[in-house]
DNA sequence: TCCTAATGTAAGTAATTACTTACATACATT
DNA sequence: AATGTATGTAAGTAATTACTTACATTAGGA
């Protein structure tokens, strides 16, 4: 049965969350109540375990969601709702993102998997129809900044001015100096 | 001699940046050119290496330097230059900031050197003189994003206005809404 | 009912690795 | 010369852990 694959699948990526790359395969068997033998009869070894369970959480979680600016919304008000969406959907799967930072960190995903780097990706992606208007590199540069910090060091105890902050100094021509 | 003892610290420094907590001890004590059982004859066990060795790096690196604002030179001008600074000195040392962002996640630091807090403890801390006219937290935050990011994403290709990103967003009254 | 595929049980293997112990050596101070 | 301290050599220990093998069990379909 497909199904205890799939158990397994939700077992470790919970293991994995938890304890990073180093847990062993025992943690997961038994979080799974499955014989550890089955992890490597369906996964061959850990390795290919864990890449299976990342992408599976990779794609569930942060699959980029087709985004449309509403025809008459300011520039502005888009981005801002975009930016707060992201930021607490990103809050929410806090351990999960800590675990894959961590790991791309320590080179132990592939190039393909490199955290940081595709989520910046994927941000691109999403803001390249404001590419005219707005310098969408260092915006998402500096919107993968703060998820990150946010992250780390806990959500920020002051309000901030998100589009003070995270959108108008990247729009082109806007309050120049 | 006090002399194998550093010898031992500056490659197990060199080793742990490397390969992070889970270098070996044979790694470091063939790279210190010291027999592995003089690692703790003088260090009891690992963990006391790598938090010795830590220390010691970031101490050499890491330390506050202490700055004065130039009296006649105007907030933006010395918050740009600080950033600037700190910006370049952290991408010079950027694997030995990733090993510890990494380990940081990890949880395999203790609290007192965590690394993206005290680093952003130490940012508040020096932001402490302009508290009044800035909003020196949200400041802090923000540039330890950008580090981080640019640790993790590489520098930047096109070029940034620091000051209408990192500085002016968060000082108070300046081009408000 | 028989066969097959999926799973479990149990034992084991081989590699790694932090850490220990026992003994030898070299060097410096007394 | 004697002694002590720092270091090396070598061997070993104990724990962990990914992964294997052999065999038993169960359940579903032909």
């Amino acid at each position: 049965m497909a199904d205890k694959t799939n158990q397994i699948i939700k077992a470790a990526v919970d293991v994995f969350i938890e304890k990073g790359y180093n847990a062993t395969t025992q943690d997961i068997a038994s979080k799974a109540q499955v014989a550890e033998v089955t992890l490597f009869r369906k996964f061959t070894n850990k390795q290919n375990l864990f890449l299976t369970a990342i992408q599976s959480t990779i794609d569930e979680h942060f699959s980029m969601k087709e985004r449309q600016q509403q025809t008459d919304e300011p520039l502005e008000k888009t981005l801002t709702l975009w930016f707060t969406e992201r930021s607490q959907m990103l809050i929410k799967k806090r351990a999960l993102v800590k675990m894959l930072l961590s790991e791309s960190l320590m080179g132990n995903l592939p190039e393909h998997i490199n955290f940081p780097v595709i989520f910046y990706q994927q941000l691109l992606e999403q803001l390249k129809p404001f590419e005219r208007q707005v310098d969408i590199e260092n915006m998402a540069r500096s919107w993968v900044g703060y998820f990150i910090s946010t992250v780390v060091l806990g959500t920020p105890t002051k309000d901030i001015d998100i589009a003070r902050i995270f959108i108008t100094p990247f729009v082109r021509g806007e309050a120049d100096a």
